[in-house]
DNA sequence: TAAATAGATTAGACAAGTCTAAATAATATA
DNA sequence: TATATTATTTAGACTTGTCTAATCTATTTA
């Protein structure tokens, strides 16, 4: 069976939006989340469902059959693949391939992906720290915090990031934080949720509770 | 402007059968090159000529311009470092490249393209022995000959092919003779053209009149 | 629980890219 | 040169993926 890369990125939206809220994906978030409007989603349900890729009644929203979820989990694997290829290899930054890796991540070859999975050594996360499905499917998932769950004067080091945007991974770079970089939270603004830290080379930083939900961390043992 | 996958396929197309018959390209030709009928060809005719890129006139046949004929040359820079990428980087053989690069030449990126050159040692040369244009378009036309030219006792090198399938490839693969292989004419039998050879290890092999016209190579000094 | 609101679906339209059948133009041939 | 053949274009239709406007359903709230 053939499935476009339009049918790709629907499967994809849903799986990402099935893993903030299982059960019953709405339209309406699909929608905003692909920026296409709410009948076009419509139409594509009942072309998904009927390809038995999602489990779908009408006005009970959408959830991903077993089927569905491998294909998902097959373009995300592609996508976090060539994100590390770009990065690793052509020298891209962080905040600069999300878009090229939205064209690549439509690329038909079973062979290519895990040729290119081995020609990376087989990373297990991407330059934004997002694990990378293996060619089974399998996902590690990783618990970890983000930094505006930390006590003060924990050490931690960054793992990972939850917003994508190049203004968002511009910021970082500027600040001077990217993945490995090790933390120590200085001072807990109550007021206005954003804190104080210090990094490896002593320098104090301040980011705001906007900022610090954004940034994963795992502890500095 | 924006160019849709299959104008750019359209363009390489029309770019490919002018360097046969420069003048006055068929809409027939083109759509067997394309696998397209007739009437389609004519619709897309009109629209690459209202965006400029081609010249054409209702009957009389259409021709690049040099717009047209820039993106063309951009196509085929990606479609033939992909194809390097592929079998320098991934290890693929040279007869299984052409349709992951198929796809891989639409990706949009002039960054990428660029960075992949300078990745791969800015080749000169595709796995099939093809020039690869430069950024600025420019491609290194080779005035080789084909094997079925060259006179007995000669020793020649190879370094291209003009057929691309899959079967010739093969057959090249499993006869030893790949890019720079080095081959001397022994015998040439004029009943049907076809000759017989020595390789670099005194192995001799005979090849068809089909076969040898389709066998690029350069003299062996 | 009835009305208001939010969300989802249906209806109808459009663009891109494709097709077949019919009409027309150009070219070859008798 | 008149006719036959071939190539090209036009006409009309279909599919995929999108939209807006209208309608329907579900949920919230007064
Ligand atoms: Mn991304
Ligand atoms: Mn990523
Ligand atoms: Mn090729
Ligand atoms: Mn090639």
């Amino acid at each position: 069976m053939i499935i476009s890369s339009t049918e790709e990125n629907y499967l994809k939206a849903i799986y990402k939006l099935a893993k903030i809220q299982p059960k019953g994906i709405s339209t309406k978030s699909i929608g905003e989340l692909l920026k296409i409007k709410s009948p076009t989603v419509s139409d594509m349900l009942k072309k998904l469902s009927d390809k038995k890729l999602i489990k779908y009644e009408k006005y009970k929203g959408v959830e991903l059959t077993s089927k569905g979820e491998s294909l998902a989990l097959l373009v995300i694997r592609k996508h976090r693949l060539w994100e590390t290829f770009l990065v690793e290899k052509l020298e891209f930054k962080w905040d600069e391939v999300h878009e090229m890796a939205e064209q690549l991540e439509h690329i038909r070859s079973k062979e290519l992906v895990n040729r290119l999975d081995k020609f990376l050594g087989n990373p297990k996360f991407d330059p934004h720290g997002d694990p990378i499905p293996n060619n089974e499917g399998k996902i590690e998932i990783r618990y970890d915090d983000t930094l505006d769950q930390i006590k003060t004067n924990a050490e931690v080091i960054v793992v990972g990031v939850k917003d994508h945007t190049k203004e968002f991974l511009n910021y970082l770079d500027k600040s001077g934080i990217q993945l490995g970089s090790k933390l120590k939270v200085v001072e807990r603004i109550s007021y206005d949720g954003s804190i104080e830290i210090q990094n490896s080379s002593k320098k104090k930083l301040h980011l705001s509770a906007q900022v610090i939900k954004n940034i994963v961390v795992k502890n500095a043992n």
